[in-house]
DNA sequence: CTAAATTAAATTTTACACAATATAAAATGA
DNA sequence: TCATTTTATATTGTGTAAAATTTAATTTAG
C-alpha cells in the first residue's frame, strides 16, 4: 500500500521539473539571439511555413491568444516578425517572418545539437522519450 | 539529412507541451481545493514532512525564492500554511501546515488516480516515463 | 436582407518562473 | 572585535500561461 500523494511517487512532478530544466538549458543559447524559449518555438514554426495566423500558431504550439498576442508583439518589436491584419477577413492577424527573422535561423542552427549534448542522454533514449510523450499528448 | 530545426523533430517541445497539459488536467480537480498545481506540489511536500524552510521547499521542487515567496504568501492567506520566522536564525522562514492545510490532504487523496485515468496510458508506461525523466533531470 | 450566432484576436486578471538585486542576519577571520 | 563574507529570504522586472471577458467582423438562418 504505497502512498500516491508522496512527491516521490508523482509522474507529473518530474515532467514539470524537466520542462523547466529545458527552458533553463535553452536560455543561455537563446539569449544570444535575444529571444525566449516560447518565442523560439514560434520561430521554429515560421521557419517551416513563413506565414501563419495567430490561431494556427496556437494550435500548433497548444497556446492560446492570451499567451501568443503579447509574445508576438515582443517578437515584432524585436523586428523578427510582421503582424498584419488580413484584408479578406479583418478578424485575422497574419504573422510572417521579416528578413531579419529569416536570417536568425542561421544563428540557431547549432542549438539542437548543443541541447542534446547538455541533456547527456543517448539519442535513442531521447527518441524513445519523445515517442512516449507524443503518445500521451492529447490529440 | 534531417532538419533538426523542425518542430516535429524537437524532443523539448512535447516535454513542454506535456507539462502544460498536466497543469491543465489538474486545474479542475485542484479548483475544488482552491489551490494551483505549484501550490499542490508544496502541499505534497508538507503533507510528508509538516515543516520546511523556504530553502528546503525550493530544493525539493527546484523553485527559487522569487517564485516561492509570493506562492507561499497566497497559501498562507488561504489558511493552509503558517509562515513563521525562526527564533534561532531570523533569516529563516519556517513553513508549516495549519490544521486546515492538514485536512486538505483528505480531499486530495483521489487526485493521483483521477489524473492517471485522464492520461489514458498504462501504469507501466507511466513508471517507465518517470524513470527516463528522473535519469535526465540534472542532479 | 438583417438579426442572431459564430469566429478571431485582444484585453484583463491572477499566478507562476527566474534573473538580478537588495536586505538583513549569522558566521568567519585577521 | 569588527570588518568581511556567506547565507536566507524578499523585492523588482520581464515574460509566459490560461481563464474570462470584450470587441469587431463574418456567417448563417429565417
Amino acid at each position: 500500500m504505497e502512498d500516491l500523494l508522496k512527491l516521490e511517487n508523482q509522474i507529473c512532478f518530474p515532467a514539470y521539473a524537466f520542462s523547466r530544466q529545458i527552458t533553463n538549458l535553452y536560455r543561455p543559447l537563446l539569449d544570444k539571439l535575444s529571444i525566449t524559449y516560447p518565442q523560439y518555438l514560434v520561430m521554429l514554426v515560421l521557419w517551416e511555413e513563413k506565414e501563419k495566423t495567430v490561431n494556427q500558431l496556437g494550435e500548433r504550439l497548444r497556446l492560446d491568444s492570451g499567451t501568443l498576442t503579447p509574445l508576438l508583439k515582443r517578437l515584432a518589436q524585436k523586428g523578427f516578425v510582421n503582424r498584419i491584419r488580413s484584408k479578406e477577413d479583418e478578424r485575422i492577424v497574419l504573422i510572417s517572418l521579416t528578413e531579419e527573422g529569416s536570417n536568425l535561423r542561421e544563428q540557431a542552427k547549432d542549438i539542437p545539437t548543443q541541447i542534446v549534448s547538455c541533456l547527456g542522454v543517448s539519442i535513442e533514449e531521447l527518441i524513445h522519450l519523445k515517442t512516449i510523450l507524443n503518445k500521451i499528448l492529447i490529440n
